[in-house]
DNA sequence: TCTGGGGTCCTTCAGCTC
DNA sequence: TCTGGAGCTGAAGGACCC
């Protein structure tokens, strides 16, 4: 690969820098040799992009599946794919799609369970890695974040330099590959990476945003997805070109005042979010699909208090407290509802965030409805420390939080749903709280 | 074909207060 | 005292992301 492809913005694998005697030449560009600026002068935004993520996870501790179609996925009747190898992809399943087809794709796909924990161990290895190079990390989700390297390239050289550094780092000290696009902006840096992959790096140069978004299909776009693209193509829009060239109000009119404006910034390239560490959640739930659709509203009961123990747990471990509590509801038919409410004051008590959600659920007077789904969500999230407490004129002195910290002491020591509500007692899962219920059970 | 789970953000609408 | 509008908040739903 030559210097000026490089510093035109083709990809860059992690074979070519290992190749190249001397990576660093190779892509900061030599500017003294020509004098002109590098490609990556003005390119302080980095996104790095786990290949494949929780496949490659498992694929370290199975290297005889290395080569082959492997998939991740819960594999019950209703499970879909977590994540698919390249090998498996080449058969056409991807992300998100139901496991049964991904079956009849590739018969002889390898299928893995999910296993979280592993693959939150081996992200906060990665992540550690980034805040080597910048504390300026934003993490979008376990596999990907962005980083602003403006105040590092003094230390670690340029940009794209930086970049393939965190690559051979994330390769040598994790065993797995990642791609990295670099660019002025956010949006461009996560486009760049995207096209990166797998295991790649991939330089836009300030100068050539706008050729690099205007061919691109609509799609393409963060935050474009099915619903949005649809409504482009009804205006028959369908590059990034396209919109570009489309007044704003168009956009508006079709799309909503936020999403009509955002889309023609970025189809120019402006986007002028900066890189945020972020400051905490904003809201913490739990919801479970059912092996089959349920109408026994005892049954679901129990889920909802199952759920909200679940939820309730998560908030303690984090030290938060929630104001509002939401159910979902799925109906056989896919069709979704919510009901919320807002507490007197916010909550990580499992009981208080039960009896809310059980009243919502009653609420709705669905009798013997056919539910596919319940989920349970806090939201309105502040510290549990600077939460005010709204006694109750008959609360005892130790009261439910109490009791449920007890129970968090006693999960810490034997193991999550070593203690449990009486109600959720045989009702099997290994989840802490029993697991989602298979087959209506009497009331405890 | 048949659609998980966790999360964020946006839009719309209703109710309330000033 | 009544009324209309602005602004805020909560609720509900939808779209999107990984």
């Amino acid at each position: 690969m030559s210097r000026s492809q490089i510093r035109r913005g083709v990809r860059l694998t992690q074979a070519d820098v290992s190749a190249h005697p001397d990576p660093r030449g190779l892509l900061d560009g030599s500017d003294t040799e020509s004098g002109t600026p590098r490609d990556d002068d003005g390119c302080p935004v980095l996104h790095v992009d786990m290949d494949a993520f929780y496949a490659s996870c498992e694929l370290r501790s199975r290297p005889d599946l290395v080569g082959l179609p492997m998939i991740v996925g819960g594999d019950g009747s209703r499970g879909v794919v977590t994540a698919a190898t390249y090998e498996a992809r080449k058969y056409g399943i991807h992300s998100a799609m139901p496991m049964s087809r991904a079956k009849r794709l590739c018969p002889q796909v390898v299928i893995l369970p999910p296993n979280f924990e592993l693959y939150t161990e081996v992200s906060a290895g990665v992540m550690a890695v980034f805040r080597d190079v910048t504390p300026l990390v934003e993490p979008l989700s376990l596999d990907e974040a962005f980083l602003d390297v403006s105040g590092a390239t003094r230390r670690l050289g340029p940009p794209a330099v930086i970049g393939e550094s965190i690559r051979s780092r994330v390769h040598d000290e994790q065993g797995i590959t990642c791609s990295v696009g670099v660019a002025s902006t956010k949006f461009v840096a996560k486009l760049a990476s995207t096209r990166a992959k797998p295991d790649g790096l991939l330089v836009v140069p300030a100068d050539r945003v706008v050729s690099f978004l205007h061919p691109l299909p609509v799609g393409e776009l963060w935050g474009v997805g099915e619903k949005t693209e649809e409504a482009l193509t009804r205006l028959g829009l369908t590059t990034v070109g396209d919109i570009a060239h489309t007044p704003v109000d168009t956009l508006v009119r079709a799309l909503g005042q936020a999403s009509g404006s955002h889309l023609a910034a970025l189809a120019w390239g402006r986007d002028p979010r900066s890189v945020e560490v972020p400051e905490g959640e904003k809201s913490i739930g739990n919801e479970e699909t059912f092996p089959r659709d349920i109408d026994d509203p005892d049954v679901i009961r129990r889920e909802l208090l199952r759920l909200s123990e679940k939820v309730a747990a998560r908030l303690r471990q984090q030290g938060y407290a929630g104001r509002t509590v939401v159910i979902k509801v799925r109906f056989a038919d896919f069709s979704t509802i919510s009901r919320s409410r807002t507490l007197r004051s916010p909550t990580d008590v499992g009981r208080e965030i039960y009896e809310t959600a059980r009243e919502l659920f009653d609420a709705l007077g669905l009798q013997r409805a056919r539910l596919r789904l319940v989920g349970v969500r806090a939201e309105g999230l502040i510290d549990a420390a600077d939460a005010p407490r709204q006694m109750q004129l008959d609360e005892p002195e130790l009261g439910w939080r109490e009791a449920e910290q007890a129970v968090d002491r006693a999960s810490a020591r034997f193991g999550r749903g070593s203690v449990r509500p009486a109600r959720l007692i045989g009702t099997g899962g290994d989840d802490g709280f029993g697991g989602a219920p298979v087959a209506p059970r009497p009331q405890s």
